[in-house]
DNA sequence: GTTTCGGATTGATCCAAGTCAACCGTAAAA
DNA sequence: TTTTACGGTTGACTTGGATCAATCCGAAAC
């Protein structure tokens, strides 16, 4: 996948789509809204992409923050850890999505993000997003809604992790997983986990028993198929139920 | 609480001290690191001031967003509600830091915004200071640190609901507090709880005996003294290592 | 084709926190 | 001053999920 220099129109239009311009995220990402020329300044700053295999960290807690990333395809998770060793999973990041805002807070990066398959991300310069958001208004506005989406995002965690139980926890995840990868133009309904019983259980608060044991669950009453790391949705409704499903 | 028209060098400064510029609050605050040109530009904006009762709402859920808050004085708290009814507190909130940051993504606000004692907020029109930060690169770049910043803290929130035991999760709430009431120039071992057992509890995803119990434990293993919602620290290290002894 | 190994499942048991209930203390209302 | 009411404490008991442990399964390595 090397870059190749554009030499007649075809060649172009390959190059224009490894850019924000052609990327097909980008009504799912950072370009939201902008108009053409917008877009075309923004690719300017948007030049850098990062292949990051399975297993590898995309960055460190306590690395220095320089850039955010938009994952071009893949699947991450963020994660923080406590002294004593303890993990919480704090989300499972797919295209489309940014990571390493946890790192403007204090230059340094507070979390870790890891690739749970072999993953593309575009790196985007902190420093000249500031500069290029002070020009665009639009850019601006999109890149304060993407924060305060994540806020949103945390709060609804912490209700899960607060107030819910197991089996409400779990038809939660897969709710809000089933309804993204649709938002990405996949099939709502089936789907493979990238992540591992442990990583949903510590996501959830939950240990990787519980989580096997509310999919088998699930499974049970035929609400889902499950083989593995493969999900079948059989139906959403009986999963809306158990998601408000008090005791 | 009129606005008073500047007549002589003593009242223009009266009215200087309701402003950002003459406000104690600054280098915790949104100001923080501007210079005083750029505050007196941050003035201009910052004009409104809102005092809310103990027990009012200064937003809810599904209101139209126009507007962040900074607090300058009192203490309220945030929460989220499930349509059965069951609160999870997403935070509390004291002098010096802001509000609404939820509301923009949707613009609409998705949580609730209650003062816990009679307080005094000051109104951010969020499209004038969006423009305002698009002209001043220090403001800019310190309201990304501080949306960035409530990300952090979130994760902690995570990590903490996730992971922790009971005992581990009021240490860690307790050693906060007095964390920020200490850079707010209180005791950092003596202070007054605003919220009840129950809202700590919803915090802290416990119910209020667990709370209860908890506070009592530390009260016999002499860390802190407690009366009611007054609370003094008698022990951080004991309190410390209650926060990371796992069991 | 067989082995290996990490992840997933399932069962048996335990325990931290929830639930239910009684009672206490303090501050506001009468 | 007494009453009321709400928040807080404490005790007895229950339970959902953790823990411990034994397999199972499937993909990758041999």
């Amino acid at each position: 996948m090397a870059r190749i220099l554009p030499l007649n129109q075809d060649i172009t239009l390959s190059v224009i789509k490894t850019a924000c311009s052609g990327c097909n995220l980008r009504e799912l990402c950072l370009p939201y809204g902008l108009s053409l020329e917008e877009l075309e300044r923004l690719d300017d700053l948007v030049s850098t992409r990062r292949r990051i295999k399975r297993g590898d960290h995309l960055y460190r807690v306590s690395e220095p923050f320089d850039a955010i990333y938009a994952i071009r395809s893949g699947f991450f998770k963020t994660d923080v850890l406590l002294e004593d060793g303890r993990e919480q999973v704090t989300g499972f990041q797919m295209a489309g999505e940014l990571l390493g805002l946890d790192g403007i807070s204090t230059e340094y990066h507070t979390c870790n993000a890891i690739a749970l398959e072999d993953s593309e991300v575009c790196s985007i310069p902190f420093n000249r997003l500031e500069q290029l958001s002070r020009e665009i208004h639009t850019l601006q506005h999109h890149f304060h809604k993407v924060m305060s989406r994540e806020i949103v995002r945390d709060h609804g965690v912490m209700m899960l992790l607060g107030t819910m139980r197991a089996e409400e926890r779990l038809a939660t995840f897969l709710l809000n997983l089933s309804q993204r990868f649709t938002a990405r133009g996949f099939s709502h309904a089936e789907f493979n986990l990238r992540m591992t019983r442990e990583e949903i259980g510590s996501y959830l608060g939950l240990k990787l028993e519980t989580v096997s044991r509310a999919f088998s669950r699930f499974h049970d009453e035929g609400y889902i198929a499950v083989q593995q790391k493969h999900i079948r949705i059989l139906d959403v409704d009986g999963l809306k139920a158990m998601m408000s499903h008090r005791v």
